[in-house]
DNA sequence: CTCTCAATAT
DNA sequence: CATATTGAGA
């Protein structure tokens, strides 16, 4: 019945983070936008006060994950304000655009709390592991918050029939819990003790070898309506090709997901029902 | 200090 | 509605 535990882990090798990539750090504590619009690389916000807890060691994996390029970020908001809402603010309390957990988004997140395993997927580890750049620990932590109360929801009724590790939740689940029902379940996300033999599966456990300094790719993407493609230096890039990086648009994605593959969805939008509501999304990087 | 959880706000 | 934010307890 359960035996190709080990298949989430192959997957994992596809998307390991280098260890060039890891340790993103993110906070960035100045705007982002305004970050970006600066073509800014290196914040050093940080009054080195944060940095105190090391954790997990790349995993040295050779995986090859196509990570995060540095994508030259394009300009392309036309910064229309009427009246300072945001002409320049403080670059500390700066509000960011509400997190959009896409699939791809999600599932680096489950897959980055798979292998820290239960006991170090704490928040900020995720966050580091995850390396995506804006994600804040407080992103990450209202998203576990969810994603726990998804995963003892499902325990109950998710016995057998879920057609193995890889459906782990298809479930007849009147939960079809739009983001987490998409979301490859690892195997067992239940109670640390429930692990039969696979204890050594979990090799990188804490290693608090981290040291490098902040490598942050601030790859937001500023996207207009239905062009993209001007490259600031005049080159071509693939905006589709990027890594895990943070997009803000305007509106409701109005429901894009869709089943399998990749899409290229309309972004941007008038809202749907949110009013002029900006929002951080990420890339369907279309890996899946 | 950070994590977790519940309630609440947007 | 999906997130964010806050607050209390550990």
């Amino acid at each position: 019945m359960r035996e190709e535990d080990s298949n989430w882990f192959s997957r994992w090798e596809e998307e390991l983070p280098s260890p060039d990539e890891l340790m993103p750090l993110s906070q960035t504590l100045i705007t982002p936008d305004l970050a970006m619009a600066f073509d800014i690389r290196n914040p050093h916000t940080t009054t080195a006060a944060q940095q105190q807890q090391h954790q997990p060691p790349p995993p040295s994996n050779p995986s090859s994950l196509p990570n995060p390029q540095p994508t030259s970020a394009e300009f392309a908001d036309s910064a229309e304000l009427g009246s300072g809402t945001a002409g320049e603010e403080p670059a500390r309390t700066l509000k960011r655009p509400r997190l959009v957990w896409t699939p791809q988004l999600h599932k680096r997140f489950v897959d980055a709390v798979a292998h820290l395993g239960i006991k170090n997927a704490v928040p900020k580890t995720i966050m580091q592991l995850m390396s995506v750049d804006g994600l804040t620990r407080e992103n990450v932590a209202s998203h576990l918050q969810k994603y726990r109360l998804y995963l003892k929801r499902m325990q109950g009724i998710t016995s057998a029939g879920a057609g193995g590790p890889g459906g782990a939740a298809s479930a007849a689940d009147p939960a079809a819990d739009h983001l987490f029902a998409s979301s490859p379940v690892p195997a067992h996300f239940l109670h640390p003790a429930a692990r039969p033999n696979s204890d050594h599966f979990l090799p990188f456990v804490p290693v608090p070898a981290l040291h490098h300094h902040q490598q942050q790719q601030q790859l937001y993407h500023h996207r207009q309506v239905g062009h993209f493609g001007s490259p600031p230096n005049g080159h071509f890039e693939n905006p589709f090709m990027s890594r895990p990086s943070l997009q803000r648009m305007g509106g409701g994605p109005v429901h894009n997901h869709h089943p399998v593959s990749g899409y290229v969805e309309d972004m941007e939008s008038a809202n749907a029902a949110s009013g002029g509501r900006k929002v951080l999304t990420l890339f369907p990087t279309g890996d899946d």
